[in-house]
Parts: structure tokens; sequence; C-alpha cells
DNA sequence: CGGCAGTTTGATGTTACTCAATTTAAGTGG
DNA sequence: CCACTTAAATTGAGTAACATCAAACTGCCG
């Protein structure tokens, strides 16, 4: 076991899963130490990190940056399943199983972490505050799941894209101290469109709406929430 | 305790969560009878048998008939989640949350069973055996959320519908044997609208143009599978 | 027979897609 | 600093898919 002279570790240890899995180490190790089961990589921007129906040994939990998770259809076209932000494990899932179901790929520059599974496992048995957690983050997840269902079943353009802003926003704020409604938001039009099934060329559209209502404004990796009050009465699943 | 002359109890213990749960009584209990943390009761077609936000203390499982999980908007609207059938739990969440975040509605008449959550929770940390079928179905309702996200995503109206026939179809075979491809199927068209994001009108057209092609036909709640190849062909997210 | 729920059909309207051209922004190398 | 390249975003015109509205039809049950 190494000790390491930077924290090399996940940053997220001291909240969520990570936290859960890391805090109770029997010999108390000092926050940035790293167990030998755990390792990490990194990736680029739009590098693919995980690949459908492939298996590992390892639970991945991002670190940094941000990533996302897809389907993808042999006509080329893909589906985002959602956005993984530091702190989120690609799958509650993949505790148990060893395939992914799905693809996951780095949006913006990430850090990854790698538990071994067996060791996730046992601890998880061991501790059952380690397994409420996981419990919990299975439900947000599932609960998102259904409500972009919802979303995409129900829901128009405008609605589906307010909708996305929405949810993201929200999550963000958990991560970080937000001012004046300006979020850090890497997503290009491209993504926006695989993640609520539209056109790009459609998501302009709606976001030129947006901008020219005094909605919301994006560029530069920036999400500006000009009117949250409007924004939220288009995006609700009410 | 009762002894019960007829199997009251889930008839479906022998297999999936159901079966995990009660399979390894302690007393070694006969098949039909039933722990006094279970209960049951029936629901006509049509019920509402659990609302968005309401509390409970027990975890529910359907054991006979069909049941579906939805989502309603305030435009009255509803997003079909997924079908229930004899085996399937509300939800996996419920085993370590109280509160739906969904609603359910009986599609025929069920029966349904409930188990007191403090005594699931606590066979499930007793008995990893539990826990991994939990987690067995968690993933695979986990996909099957993946997937009809994808599908209403970005899937024409007759890929969804197909995507639909199809997964129930295999979901059918599982539970019982069956000949010629004819599956009793409850769904009115409204049901099927409801959960592929289409209005009744435009699947009316779509099951038309089935028809009228010799791939599916449907009445008096069977479907019968005529060109198994095409509709896999068109319905199969691939 | 009348009433009701579910389905079918037609006519019309709207939303979002497709195709293609143009603009903008961000490098990159001379 | 300026051409040149490339990816992303924007805009317009035409089209396809699906929704909406309304009317007719079916089977079922009292």
């Amino acid at each position: 076991m190494q000790a390491a002279s930077l924290c090399v570790t996940c940053p997220n240890r001291t909240s969520g899963f990570c936290g859960a899995l890391l805090g109770e180490e029997p010999n108390n190790l000092h926050s940035c130490d790293k167990p030998d089961w755990q390792h990490y990589r990194m990736a680029r921007p739009g590098e693919q990190v995980a690949v459908r129906d492939q298996s590992s040994d390892d639970v991945f939990v991002i670190c940094d940056g941000w990533a996302f998770r897809y389907l993808q259809l042999s006509n080329g076209r893909r589906q985002i399943l959602n956005f993984l932000l530091p702190g989120d494990l690609f799958s509650v899932i993949s505790v148990f199983d060893e395939k992914f179901h799905f693809s996951v790929k780095a949006l913006t520059g990430i850090r990854i972490s790698g538990f071994g599974r067996r060791q996730v496992r046992a601890r998880c048995l061991a501790n059952p505050d380690i397994l409420t957690t996981l419990a919990t983050s299975c439900a947000t997840v599932s609960e998102g799941a259904d409500e972009l269902v919802t979303a995409l079943g129900l829901c128009s353009a405008e609605e589906r894209i307010a909708y996305l802003f929405l949810h993201l926003t929200r999550r963000i704020v958990e991560r970080s101290v937000i001012r004046e409604g300006r979020y850090p938001f890497p997503l290009r039009q491209q993504h926006i469109a695989d993640a609520v099934g539209l056109t790009p060329v459609h998501v302009s559209r709606v976001l030129r709406l947006f901008r020219d209502r005094g909605l919301v404004a994006l560029s530069e990796g920036v999400l500006s929430v000009l009117n949250p009050i409007e924004l939220e009465r288009i995006g609700s699943l009410r």
C-alpha cells in the first residue's frame, strides 16, 4: 500500500457512496491514503471509458469532471441515459453484476476510481450503512430514469430541454456553490439532443427561443439561468 | 399464524424475490402457510392500488394478474413506466424507502401480497442470497428503464410499439408456456399509447398497419405474433 | 332497444426532422 | 498577425411523422 503525497483518491469520500465505502477503514487511514483495492485513471474529453457488454472486476466512481452513460443503436444514433458527476457510481448494478449494459464516455477530462468488486461487496455485506447509501443511490437513479421516461414520452421539445436544465442544475448545486444563476455546463448541443431525443438542429432553435425570451443562455460551457421561475414552470414534470 | 386450505400466499415463491424471501423459513413452513408479516389484498381492473408520495410499511409483490406503474402529470396525461406481472415487486426501492415515487393501477383483476418492510430488510441483511435476488431484480428493472428511455428517445411509433410487444412477450414467456405465438395481453390501446408516448388514435393506425402486413394481430386480450422475425427486426433496439 | 367504452377512420394542423448552405469560434502553422 | 482548417452553431426551405378534432362504427351489457 502506497502513501501518496497528493490526494489521489476520490475527493468525494466524505459524502455519497465513495465516502461510505472508504470512511470506515478499520485501520483508520489518513484521508489521502489509497487502499490497494482501489486504483484510478484519467480520460480525455470524448474518450470512451466503458463499452456495452464489457466485463470488469471493478466498480467505478467518477472523481472529477463529467461523463455520460449511453446506449447506441446500429444506425449510429445514441441515447444518453444520464450524466455522471463527481461522486457518481457508473451504475449501482455494477456492484453486483460484472457486465455493463451501457457504454460510458468522458464529456470533459475526467478522473475515475475503480474499486475491486470483491472488496466492495464484502464491505456492503459487512456494513449496513454502506448498503443503505447504495440503496439511496439506487433510488435516486431509478427515480431519475422514470422521470426521463416521462419527459420523453409526454413532453414537447421545449419542456424536455427545460427539464434537462432543471435536473442538471439541481445536481450541480448539490456539489458546489452557484452564484448569479451561472452553472458550469460542458454539454455541446449534440449532447443535449442525444439526452432528450431531439436533433441538434432543433435543439439550436429551442435554445434560441429560450435566449430570446430571456429564459436561459448557454455559451462557453456556462449555463446562465435568467428566469428560474419560468424555467421551472416549463420544465418541471408537474 | 393461520394454516390456509388454499394457497393464498404468493404462488411465485419458488422463483424470484418472493421465492428467495420465503423459501428459507427457519421452521420450514409448508409452502402454503403464510407468515404473520405477510398479508394480501385483491383489486379490480382499473383500481388504483398505490398513489405517488404515499407511504407504506409494506413491500408489495404482485401475485396474480397484471398491473402497471406510472407517473401522472397535472395535464391529465400519464406515462406508464412498466407493467407488473406475477412475481414482480412494485419496486426494488420500496425495500429501503417507504415512499412511492410513482402510482400503481391494476390492469386486470389482481392479487397482491404485502410483506412487512422491517422483516424483509432483516432477511435481506441476514441472507446474502435474498440480497442477490434483489440486486438481480434491480438490474433487470434498471436495464428495462434504460431501454425504454432509448426507445422513446430514438425510435418511431412502429418501432416503439414493436419494442413493447417484444419486451412483454419475452416476460410472458418466462412465466408460462406459449403455443402458436398467442400471448395473453390485457392492454387496451390506451395503455399501449401511455406506455410508448403516443396517442391512442395513432396506436390504432399502427396496429392496423401491423395487422395488414401480417405482423401481429391484437384482439380480445390476445396478442398473436404472426411474423416474429419481422417483429424482432423492427422492435429490437439494435 | 339504448347506452357505453373502445376502436376505427378521415380531415386538418403542428411539431420536429431532413437537407443544405452559411456563420461563428477556436485553433494551428506559417 | 494572418490565412487556413476544423468543429460547432445557426438559419432557411421543404417534408414526414404524429397530434388533434370530430364523426362513425363495433361489441357488449343491462
